[in-house]
DNA sequence: GCAGTGATCATA
DNA sequence: ATGATCACTGCC
């Protein structure tokens, strides 16, 4: 390596902080395509370009799980924003999800494709994911973070999300899911 | 198109 | 304690 290049950053100037996430759900969602996802498993680091994501608004967004309250699953969504909020779908998909937002707007992003890794579910078994990160930040001492290299999302379509019809019309159709085209 | 899967939550 | 409901996937 050459003196002077930079190509060996500290990659902590990298990872987006809690700040990134501290905005409405729908503008971080969109951001988050093309930043790289980061996963260390054991002494691994395993990186997938973000290719899909879902917002959810909060409490007053009737597909969103805080729209039905502060309950022993959706506790976390009340957290900081960076925090990661992880569950289980059908029994055995773990879904992988960041808190956006201010504190207590209980909003969230929705990781539903990274990678090769397209849906959430394979995507969660891709990351090796554990219910046992589910309230942790979403920093390196976790093992999984966000870091802000990639590349830039040049085309984005927005679609309505997936499997929501419960929320009614007006909250299914509406175009909260960010598909990145290349 | 639909079965499998098990935590979670409302109801009792 | 019981039953309905799922922010899904894989195989038909």
């Amino acid at each position: 390596m050459q003196p002077g290049r930079s190509t060996a950053r500290p990659s902590g100037l990298l990872v987006l902080p809690s700040a990134f996430f501290e905005r409405s759900a729908d503008e971080v969602a969109r951001d988050l395509l093309g930043k790289v996802l980061v996963r260390r498993i054991g002494g691994a680091r395993h990186s997938f370009a973000v290719t899909e994501t879902e917002a959810y608004l909060g409490p007053h967004d009737l597909a969103c799980h805080s729209a039905r309250g502060r309950t022993r699953r959706t506790e976390v969504m009340f957290g900081p924003p960076g925090t990661l909020y992880i569950y289980l779908a059908y029994g055995l998909h773990l879904m992988l999800n960041v808190v956006t937002g201010p504190e207590g707007c209980a909003a969230a992003v929705l990781i539903r494709g990274a990678g090769s890794a397209s849906g959430p579910g394979r995507l969660g078994r891709a990351l090796a994911l554990a219910p046992v990160l589910n309230g942790k930040a979403a920093t390196p001492e976790t093992g999984l973070w966000f870091e802000e290299r990639g590349f830039l999302a040049r085309r984005i379509t927005a679609a309505p999300r997936i499997g929501v019809g419960y929320a009614g019309p007006k909250w299914s159709r509406r175009k909260l899911r960010f598909i990145l085209r290349s």
